[in-house]
RNA sequence: GGGGGCGUAGCUCAGUCCGGUAGAGCAACGGUCUUUUAAACCGUUGGCCGUGGGUUCAAAUCCCACCGCCCUCACCA
């Protein structure tokens, strides 16, 4: 039984705290990283001294010697240990030792005889104690239901997972650094909102006790960041959550990360540049050679992307002529999709993305959308029924979605009333102090959506976006 | 929500088709071993076979329901 496994170590826990040791250790000042430790080693040397800290993640025992291996994030270093030629109060301590216990080690470096630098052990500390027994060390741990649930595990058994959150850690400072560089300002707008707004998306609802109020969980911060182009800053965004309360899949999880960028005078064009720019310098620091491997396909995101037209891909896709609202619906109605009283934009777009972004490759960008399908998008001046919007698509995911932004109050409330009175398009109620906002005045300006978790897919070759989300949403779950 | 798959020791997995005493490797425990690399070798322990019901003389195995996870479709500015 596990329990078993348990007993066998609070044992050893115990004869620790019989040495006079903490098995959950102190503040361990000195240590370096072992990729460090490693670098320290001179050839010939054997008096080298390095104190390096971590978990013991394999124990070769041969009689009165011993070699474990010590791991950090940075790396594997092999600890010797000669017990008879220790310090005999030392040696005392190793025979307690188990799997994934964290230890402090003191020691020289030397070269084994099979060639790898080790330490050989002076000195060991207890930094904790690990009760719950690993998982199995070769194969690691593959159960995906554990590996979200216990991602820590995960991240200690796999090192490949280690690297992929860390790449995701870096994709992000990259982001902040290239926008900090083009004089963008980072700012934090409302997570709850008490009017959810800025996209089309059943929100998550809280309520906050002393105002007696519903709240929405946001489901984007457009309409705050616009309300900051009116107050002055010229290029701002934001990197947070975004909560949508929709099933979930491979490419969605209720809680994922967007950036959202606004530049006052720009438009879609700048947005474009902005894109290209900013995910083929991620794509170089992963790949100098911008060849990135993604579920079997290579891409490549060197600009200029391919742009095309939204109305060019649905007249070679869709099977339907644009202007023809009742074969429209009927072919929507014959492929299963909804159609009832929703606007016969809505049906296309269905079919829009039913039969032309699945031959989209990528990276292309589709442009010029229907006025109808975007209420936040000014329109093209000589076309109202085009607006200046685009989406960005690679392998077969949208990764963002940007457009020239409507600043004229007059026509934002006609699109916000259009939009709440068909009541499939999801809208509660309108902003009002929001349009408020526009009274004032914004400037023309570009802004863009950057969807951060699908990016960090593409650019670490996953295939689920829980595999770049430390803790995705699960079923809650018993403590096993 | 629909369809498909999976759930057996702490971990990685056989066994299920075709019902007949619950298996292996790793880990743990006890030995041998003074430079090993998934150390090796000898021995021992460890199971509500996801949960509940049914069929049967007999169920990990067949049937039903439920729980959880994965894939897929639907939903999804």
């Amino acid at each position: 039984m596990s329990d078993d496994l348990r007993q066998a170590r609070l044992k050893k826990l115990a004869a620790l705290r019989e040495l006079g040791l903490d098995p959950y250790g102190q503040r361990f000042p000195g240590a370096i990283p072992v990729r460090e430790a490693l670098g320290l080693f001179v050839e010939g040397r054997e008096d080298v001294a390095v104190t390096v800290a971590g978990r013991l993640m394999a124990l070769r025992k041969m009689g009165k010697a011993q070699f474990a291996d010590l791991h950090d994030i940075t790396g594997k270093i092999q600890v010797y240990v000669r017990e008879d030629k220790m310090d005999p109060a030392q040696a005392a301590r190793f025979p307690h030792l188990d799997l994934y216990d964290l230890l402090g080690v003191s020691g020289t470096l030397f070269r084994t005889r099979t060639g790898e630098v080790t330490i050989a052990a002076r000195e060991l500390t207890p930094l904790a104690k690990a009760l719950n027994p690993p998982p199995e060390k070769w194969h690691g741990l593959t159960d995906v239901e554990v590996r979200y649930r216990k991602r820590y595990l995960d991240l200690i058994a796999n090192p490949e997972v280690r690297e992929t959150f860390l790449r995701r850690t870096r994709i992000i400072a990259s982001i902040r650094r290239e926008l900090d560089a083009r004089g963008f300002v980072e700012v934090e707008t409302p997570m709850m909102h008490p009017i959810p707004g800025g996209a089309a998306a059943r929100p998550f609802i809280t309520h906050h006790n002393s105002l007696d109020m519903d709240l929405y969980l946001r489901i984007a911060p457009e309409l705050y960041l616009k309300r900051l182009l009116v107050g002055g800053f010229p290029k701002v965004y934001e990197i947070n959550r975004n909560f949508r309360n929709e099933g979930f899949s491979t490419k969605h999880n209720p809680e994922f990360t967007m950036m959202e960028v606004y530049e006052a005078l720009g438009d879609y064009s700048t947005m474009m540049e902005l894109t290209e720019q900013l995910v083929a310098t991620l794509a170089r620091e992963v790949s100098p050679a911008h060849r990135i491997p993604f579920d079997g396909a290579v891409y490549d995101f060197t600009p200029p992307w391919r742009r095309v037209a939204y109305m060019d891909l649905f007249r070679e896709h869709a099977g339907v002529a644009w202007g023809d609202a009742a074969a429209i619906r009927a072919k929507a109605a014959a492929a299963g999709l909804p159609t009832g009283s929703r606007p016969v934009e809505a049906v296309a777009n269905d079919l829009f993305e039913k039969y032309c972004e699945p031959t989209l490759t990528g990276p292309v960008f589709v442009i010029d959308y229907p006025t109808a399908i975007c209420p936040l998008t000014k329109a093209k001046r000589d076309r109202p029924e085009i607006c200046e919007r685009f989406e960005a698509h690679v392998a077969g995911m949208e990764i963002a979605n940007a457009f020239t932004e409507l600043n004229d109050p007059i026509d934002q409330r006609a699109r916000f009333e259009c939009q709440l009175a068909n009541k499939d398009e999801g809208m509660a109620r309108i902003d009002e102090n929001f349009l408020d906002a526009l009274g004032y005045g914004m400037p023309p300006a570009g802004g863009l959506g950057i969807g951060i978790d699908r990016v960090v897919m593409l650019l670490t070759n996953s295939k689920s976006i829980r595999d770049v989300i430390l803790f995705p949403m699960m079923r809650e779950q018993e403590a096993s």
